[in-house]
DNA sequence: CGACGCATTGACAGGGCTCAATTTAAGTGG
DNA sequence: CCACTTAAATTGAGCCCTGTCAATGCGTCG
């Protein structure tokens, strides 16, 4: 991908360029270049100093955190005008997760240089990005909520909607998540592990809210599962 | 409490006056007003619209997320030098979390409109708002590998040493923990109950690694709390 | 076609939650 | 200063959810 075939239209209206007139937000992404990334191929890893930080143009990145005994806790995923290892490159600490490409994936980097100066330039920037940082914020705060108060299931449908919110589309079958996530996935998302996972999808299976192939799943029945968020008695 | 009575040799070297001269750091707290709290008196509840933002000059906030069903997750306990309610304020959002005062505390309080005013005079500061939301981040997502992949004890033990590096003052007896944290508060932290924290806190008694008083705890033996931090086998 | 990784399923055990009953400590008001 | 009230903490019993282990099935790709 050259600079050019930047979608634009698309790119100036994200959050980060809120309020930045298009020149100006076309500067900005002058001033970092194009990195591509195969389904895979890991970005960055957990404990590297961050002397960049990274947009993603396309495809998906999976930010997640090492635990020492081989588990993995998946804080989030990284789509189409997000950013990642912003904070950490203006702290100069080491960035405490990992990123990997979970399809092949576009991304504008940064280096740490460029990045402060195009802060102080921009102060409206800096502005939006705290803004971006409290959503994610907000984001962890509540699935940290869910995880200390609620069991596996319900965590599991919520997992299943919200990544179904960004990433499913309809087809005449139900709703399609086009992004390839396996058990162990969504495990880590969750908190348990792909053996419970793979029980639960089975059952919902079974009752007709779900069906799935091999690494792709298929809602059939949002209601069902969005009760099992609310309904207490669940 | 006056404003006169600031700290202000302590005040000016927090990080988020890092960079920042002095007269206009003075100018920053200037801008805001003076405000007690008593023990246990709410300072905002989640879901209000966040109109102020907050730095804690003596004393502890407690913020937590209430689930429906009663329970509650402790997202991080405010102390001297931290702010609270910041990015909310940015992104006039409702707060998505309730902050409570666990002893006399007091803070200063910024309006929306000066903390934007002074956001758009002092670009340093949102640049220091960043580092110090990333430090936040970088916390919650610690805590949400733990609860995702480590036991109860083992999360008790870190949550005490944690406690224990921010408030704890040492004795002849071993390191008081000077902030009244009750069980509940230790479960609402850990993502347990006070049913299971105080078995454990017993079974640490008989051990001799700590001893504890009705809403205090001593910590006689930090090393063995740490070994159960890190011991892949407990 | 074989090999590998992902997924499924059963059996089993145990950590931790729930519920219930006490005990202990801290206020409170006479 | 003591009885009384109330909240916090402790402890036991029981059980269920879910993690662990092992075996097998199934897709995919070289």
């Amino acid at each position: 991908m050259r600079k050019q075939d930047f979608p634009a239209d698309k790119l100036f209206r994200l959050e980060l360029f809120q309020d930045i007139p298009k020149d100006k937000a076309a500067g900005i992404l002058e001033a970092g270049s194009i990195k591509s990334l195969q389904k895979g191929e890991v970005l960055f890893h957990q404990g590297n100093v961050a002397n960049k930080c990274f947009l993603v143009l396309s495809g998906r990145l999976k930010l997640s955190k090492l635990h020492e005994e081989g588990r993995e806790a998946v804080l989030r995923y990284i789509g189409f005008g997000e950013l990642a290892a912003v904070a950490a490159v203006i702290k100069e600490n080491q960035y405490p997760a990992s990123a990997k490409a979970i399809c092949v994936t576009e991304l504008v980097v940064w280096n740490r240089e460029s990045w402060l100066r195009l802060l102080r330039q921009h102060p409206q920037l800096a502005v939006n990005i705290v803004g971006m940082a409290f959503d994610r914020m907000e984001e962890i705060q509540q699935r940290f909520l869910e995880i200390s108060a609620e069991q596996t299931e319900r965590r599991i449908a919520r997992a299943i909607l919200r990544i179904m919110q960004h990433t499913g589309t309809r087809s005449d079958k139900g709703i399609v998540i086009e992004m390839e996530i396996s058990r162990e996935d969504l495990a880590d998302f969750t908190g348990t592990t792909h053996y419970t996972v793979s029980r639960i999808l089975s059952d919902w299976t079974r009752k007709g809210w779900v069906s799935t192939t091999r690494r792709q799943i298929t809602v059939l029945d949002a209601h069902s599962l969005i009760l099992l968020t609310e309904d207490p008695s669940v």
